[in-house]
RNA sequence: CGGGGUGUAGCGCAGUGGCUAGCGCGCUUCGUUCGGGACGAAGAGGUCGGAGGUUCGAAUCCUCUCACCCCGACCA
């Protein structure tokens, strides 16, 4: 491709919207273009290198034995109202009108479509198990796109579907995309964590999410140095500092006698923090009360005072389908006393705790009325809860809960999340076959998805440096970038004319900065910016030395070949 | 949806009631330059996000509205 043809523009300054590094170099490298927030345009170099992309995911489900198909993004709105989930994806799914008035929708990922497609075509255990893939067009109305292509609101998705006869089966066919996964990610250059993950509202047993570590992620990872434990924060489970078996403190705590309840006047205390500085006690030695709205009712939550609540964990534990913190209104409506709130003497509301409110003794908790708490706390002795259960946000320092030792907290990107569905969706829509004694199941099913730009974001956000983006070489849209300089010189024009045509004979993708008048100052610039596997020089001074200067993207040092043996160095370079 | 911010030339910005709306980059033409973002000269390019209002007069003041960005609850 020669520059001078070639549609997109780099930019000589950074675009100002743009935070993120994969964000900022995608726009400046002219990779892409954005149509509204979240709806970005795939400009020539970015689609080839996305074209990479899904190639190699191709080749890696077609090896784990899964079959290409495509499905319709434009659905009958009716579909979804089978498996609920019309209701449960709320504003996220894209909806409309046909020209009849029927309700369709833009589909944000194909179950329902492809159990139809499996329904339809599959009736025996012969016929499992099948694994479907598409490489295609979601769209999903998210609350707030962001960071370029890592958050948008129509996206290029790899989403796969397996179909199992059994539980057993399931997990053979998620343990191959799981593998294959790690193919694709490994052949695209970028280190992944696989993280254990909240399986949603959905349920099924099993979920993993693979997350690419980078500082701007919009995901936590908890992971253990120790034994190698990883899960997304929502999902971890840790080991909370007290019941670890070093400090005295907690020994004390344990063999500590319960103390009789005891009112203790707390003139505008209102904080957790400012409780244990008041009362000169560890935070976890105080319980937090905090209140939610699941799904319009109003439930009191109490956890040890230097925990945080997981969502995710709590929205699990009610099976609601919408959850959130109690607005200011309704919690003076429930007749709670926000700053100063007790789960003794709440009659009135579910009650869910966290495991954590037993270990220690002797809490301070609030009263039930302003600027008042009470001391010595016990559960189960001063109040009970409608559900006990972990709804804890794991954090950097608890226990591992495997190996007990400390946990630490990564941010990053996810680029892939599987899931096993089981028969939520089979059962819903009438997926079934016979077994060998003709009796019929619902078909076992998982899901696979890998949302191809956002991997290509994560890979520059992975790659890249001070200078410009620093491409893989399996995925640059170009595997070199020729340099004129000097075209003005009628021979150097020639040179390089001769060189980017040898190479694309050879099989060289070749990318050729044919403009004329542009300063070599500029050329070599957006060279480091596309960072293109390889840079190839060919000017006045190297002509008199009848040799092209080579270097590495990464390299400091450029090497000179001689004119007639570039085609063969460029792929050896490329090829080690 | 809550909070914060921005809309003026292709891009980045200046312009707080007064003449024909400016600056830098980029773009066009000519000339000179030519290895890490050159120089000179001459040009082209604007519904000032949109609608309504106030005023002799609005990019500027008021009302409404739309779009986009950033921070929080969701996901590939």
């Amino acid at each position: 491709m020669r520059m001078t043809r070639l549609v997109s523009k780099t930019l000589r300054a950074d675009p100002p919207e743009a935070e993120t590094a994969s964000h900022r170099l995608l726009l400046r490298a002219g990779l892409i273009h954005q149509v509204a927030a979240g709806v970005y345009a795939y400009l020539p170099l970015a689609w080839r290198s996305l074209r990479k992309i899904e190639d190699i995911i191709r080749q890696e489900m077609d090896a784990a034995g899964s079959q290409e198909l495509m499905m319709p993004a434009l659905q009958p709105r009716e579909l979804w109202e089978q498996t609920g989930r019309a209701a449960a994806m709320g504003q996220v799914l894209f909806s409309l009108e046909d020209r009849r008035g029927r309700p369709m929708v833009l589909a944000p990922t194909h179950e329902e479509v492809v159990t139809g497609i499996v329904r339809a075509n599959v009736q025996s255990y012969r016929d499992l198990p099948v694994i479907l893939y598409q490489i295609q067009t979601k769209f999903r109305d998210e609350p707030r796109p962001r960071a370029g292509l890592v958050r948008v609101r129509e996206f290029d998705m790899k989403d796969a579907y397996s179909f199992n006869a059994d539980e057993e089966s399931l997990d053979d066919s998620y343990q191959a995309m799981a593998q294959a996964y790690r193919n694709i990610y490994r052949r695209c250059s970028l280190p992944v964590l696989m993280a254990e993950a909240d399986s949603g509202a959905i349920g099924g047993k099993d979920s993993h999410e693979f997350i690419l570590s980078t500082p701007t992620g919009e995901d936590t990872v908890i992971t253990c140095p120790a034994c190698g434990y990883t899960a997304n924060a929502e999902k971890a489970e840790g080991v909370y500092p007290d019941a670890m078996p070093d400090t005295a403190l907690d020994t004390a705590l344990d063999t500590e006698p319960e103390q009789p309840l005891e009112e203790v006047a707390t003139p505008g205390i209102k904080t957790i923090a400012e409780l244990a500085e008041f009362l000169n006690l560890p935070t976890s030695r105080t319980l937090k009360a905090v209140f939610y709205a699941a799904d319009g009712e109003t439930v009191f939550v109490t956890l040890r005072g230097d925990l945080e609540v997981n969502e995710v964990k709590l929205k699990n534990a009610l099976h609601c389908q919408e959850l959130r913190l109690a607005t200011d209104a309704e919690v003076r409506e429930a007749g709670l006393v926000a700053g100063s709130a007790s789960p003794i003497g709440i009659s009135n509301l579910r009650q869910v705790a966290d495991p954590s409110i037993s270990q220690g003794r002797n809490f301070a908790v609030g009263a039930n009325r302003p600027d008042v708490h009470v001391q010595n706390a016990n559960y189960p002795r001063d109040f009970q809860v409608d559900l006990l259960t972990d709804i804890a946000l794991a954090q950097p320092g608890h226990g591992c809960p495997h190996c007990n030792a400390p946990l630490e907290a990564t941010r990053g990107i996810e680029v892939g999340h599987i899931f096993k569905l089981g028969t939520f969706y089979s059962e819903a829509l009438g997926a079934l076959y016979l077994d060998q004694e003709g009796r019929q199941h619902p078909i076992a099913m998982g899901c696979y998805g890998i949302g191809v730009g956002r991997l290509l974001a994560a890979a520059i956000e992975q790659n890249h440096d001070d200078r410009g983006i620093v491409f893989p070489a399996p995925i640059a849209p170009y595997q070199a970038h020729l340099v004129g300089l000097n075209l003005t010189d009628p021979d150097v024009v020639a040179a390089a004319d001769a060189l980017y045509r040898e190479l694309w004979a050879q099989g060289i993708e070749t990318l050729y900065d044919d403009r004329p008048d542009q300063a070599a100052g500029v050329k070599l610039n957006d060279a480091d910016l596309l960072g293109l596997p390889l840079r190839l020089v060919v000017s006045p001074r190297n002509l008199r030395n009848n040799a092209v200067e080579v270097k590495g993207r990464r390299e400091t040092e450029a090497t000179m070949v001689e004119m007639d043996g570039v085609a063969a160095a460029i792929k050896q370079a490329l090829g080690a």
